[in-house]
DNA sequence: ATTGCTTCCGTAGTGAGGTACGGGTCTAAG
DNA sequence: CTTAGACCCGTACCTCACTACGGAAGCAAT
C-alpha cells in the first residue's frame, strides 16, 4: 500500500475512502467517477481528485442524496451554479425533516403500545396484539396517507 | 363489489383494506396470509378473518416492522406470548429512535450547509460545495460510523 | 351469445446500492 | 523464477416489498 505521493491503485484508493473496490467500479459504471487511461498493459492509477471525488460523493450520501441526485450535484460543482445546488439542498432538508416526524409519530404509537402492554394487563387480552388487529387505531391507516 | 356478508373475492378483499390484489398474493406466497380452499373450479372466497389478517399486517408494517418480523408476531398473536411480542416492540422502537437521531444529525448538518450557502457569499467559494468536497467536516465519517 | 372484467397461477422484472464470482493479467517479495 | 496477492473486466446475484405479464377460465351484464 505505498503512495507515491498521491497516485493510488483502486485497491488503496478504496481503502482510503473506506469503500470496497467493487464500490468505485460501481460508481465509474454509473457515471459519478470517471476511469483514468490505462497504461499500455498495465494497471490504472488514481490521484487525489479521485479521492476527493470520492468524498463528495460519500458526504452527499450521508446527507441522504441518491446516487442519481449526487450526479446532478456534481455538474453544479463548479462554484457557478452554487444556487441551484442549494435549492437541492433545500428539497432534501424537507425531505428529511418529512421522514422525521414520520419516525416520530411511528415511535409514539410504538411506545404507547409497549407501554399498555408492559402495565401487565392481568390475562386478559393484549392491547397490543388488540391494536395491531384493530390497525393501530388512527395512526396508520389516516395519518400515513397525508405524508 | 357485492359482498354477501362478510364473504369475499380477493380482489373486493383487497380494494378494501386498500392494497393491490397482487399484494395479498404476495403475502399467500410469503406464508403471512393462507390461500382458503377453492370449491371445484370456482373462485376462493375470504371472511373478515382474511381482512383482520391484512389489518395486522399493514399497521405492523406501519410500525417498522418487516415481513418476516410480521411473520414472528403472528405466531405470537395467540396472546399466550405477549412478552416475547413486547420485547420485539421495544427493540423495534430501539431502532426507530436510532433512525431519528440519526436524521436529527443530517437534519443539523444539512440546514448548516444551506443557510451558509444562502448567506450570501460573494462570489467566493462556495461553503455548501466546499463541505461536500470535504467530507461535510466531522459529521459524516466520525458520527456515522458510531451509529 | 358476446363482450369485458375478474380470478387463477406461475414466472419474471423493478429499483437502489451495491456485492460476488470467475478467469485472466500484473507486479512485488522471496 | 516462482508464487501470493492485486488488478481488470464482464456478468450475475443480493435484499425488500412489490408489481407486471401472459394465458386460461369464470362470471355478470347487455
Ligand atoms: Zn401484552
Ligand atoms: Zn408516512
Ligand atoms: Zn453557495
Ligand atoms: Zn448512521
Amino acid at each position: 500500500m505505498l503512495k507515491k505521493r498521491n497516485v493510488m491503485t483502486i485497491g488503496t484508493l478504496a481503502k482510503t475512502a473506506g469503500v470496497g473496490v467493487e464500490t468505485v467500479r460501481y460508481y465509474q459504471r454509473r457515471g459519478l467517477m470517471s476511469e483514468p487511461e490505462k497504461p499500455y498493459g498495465g494497471i490504472r492509477h488514481y490521484d487525489e481528485q479521485a479521492l476527493a471525488r470520492l468524498h463528495f460523493i460519500r458526504a452527499s450520501q450521508w446527507l441522504g442524496f441518491s446516487l442519481d441526485e449526487i450526479g446532478e450535484l456534481l455538474t453544479l460543482q463548479d462554484g457557478a451554479h452554487c444556487d441551484e445546488a442549494r435549492e437541492l439542498g433545500e428539497q432534501k432538508l424537507t425531505s428529511v425533516r418529512r421522514k422525521i416526524s414520520h419516525l416520530q409519530q411511528i415511535e409514539r404509537a410504538l411506545n404507547e403500545l409497549v407501554q399498555k402492554c408492559s402495565a401487565g394487563h392481568g390475562d386478559v387480552y393484549c392491547p397490543l396484539m388488540a391494536s395491531l388487529n384493530d390497525g393501530v387505531e388512527d395512526a396508520t391507516t389516516d395519518k400515513h396517507k397525508v405524508c
